[in-house]
DNA sequence: CCAGCCCCCTGTCGGC
DNA sequence: TGCCGACAGGGGGCTG
């Protein structure tokens, strides 16, 4: 599921629900969700912090703790959702942690992989030290993007999906940016004009703001905390559009493959380069 | 440096 | 209908 927006859709709705609670406990059925530190380290940590405020970098969801901070990685099917502590929810069946709060509330992580995972630190900088910068705060400059691109020979989206080189932009919001900046995805970076730069550099912050506008993507798994679903992707230009027309030229949008990952392009818009 | 392939998991969908 | 492979929003790791 969740890129960017989506992540951002999460944090936002779990914000008022979670903020002032104190973590009393909790419970998981498979250990290796737990990324670190092992299990009953971590509980015995957690127990008795109180939740200060929600944040995010990248992909990862932030939950400062008086003394910790709870890291969550969704990956590609968790989702997270506060319920009372004997009330049941649709997506249960997938639970793997739950966290356990003053009056009787819980957090849930529900997981149908299984590739999410979770971290409680007290040095979030470090542990999230290889992330790229966040591309809708003042550390995306132009020139930054430049510089990252400089001497590299990779297909674009490709690094677009580096999270090193930028965090946060994931298979669905790289498809988005390059159509909206007419770039082919396969495209060589060392092929990109100073004026393709620029666009991508404008189009990959529109991309995302039009996903956190409309509350993210429900393609699969995907709902927002509280079990709406998002609307991201009927405004989608290509991402899932194959065979459909273009929405600006009205050429049947193909499908290819780019880093293995499923691409999605219009042929006429996003031309290929030489 | 980078393409290509493997892995981690479970569910769904399309083709035969 | 049933089976089987391909594929899915992520990321880590290995080889050549």
């Amino acid at each position: 599921m969740p890129e960017l927006p989506e992540v951002e859709t999460v944090v936002r709705g779990l914000s008022e629900s979670l903020i002032g609670r104190r973590i009393e406990g909790m419970w998981q059925d498979w250990a290796p969700t737990i990324h670190s530190p092992a299990p009953d380290e971590f509980a015995a940590r957690l127990a008795g912090q109180q939740v200060r405020a929600l944040g995010r970098r990248g992909k990862y969801i932030l939950i400062a703790l008086e003394h910790d901070t709870l890291v969550i990685h969704l990956k590609m099917s968790g989702r997270l959702y506060v319920t009372d502590a004997d009330e049941e929810h649709e997506a249960d069946r997938w639970v793997h942690v739950r966290f356990e709060m003053d009056g009787g509330r819980q957090l849930r992580f529900s997981d149908l992989r299984k590739f999410g995972r979770v971290y409680l630190t007290d040095d979030v900088e470090r542990l999230l030290s290889h992330l790229g910068p966040e591309p809708l705060s003042d550390d995306f400059t132009l020139g930054r993007f430049r510089d990252g691109m400089r001497g590299r020979k990779r297909a674009i989206k490709s690094l677009l999906m580096a999270q090193e080189f930028i965090a946060g932009v994931g298979n669905i919001y790289a498809d988005e940016a390059l159509f909206r900046a007419g770039i082919h995805p396969a495209t060589r970076v060392d092929l990109l004009t100073e004026g393709d730069t620029a666009a991508l550099h404008q189009t990959i912050r529109e991309a995302l703001l039009a996903g956190i506008k409309h509350e993210g993507a429900s393609i699969g798994w995907y709902r927002k905390p509280d079990g709406d679903k998002g609307n991201s992707q009927d405004h989608f230009y290509v991402y899932g559009r194959t065979n459909l027309p273009c929405r600006h030229c009205g050429t049947a949008i193909n499908k290819m493959r780019v880093a293995q990952r499923g691409t999605h392009f219009c042929p006429q818009c996003q031309p290929e380069r030489v």
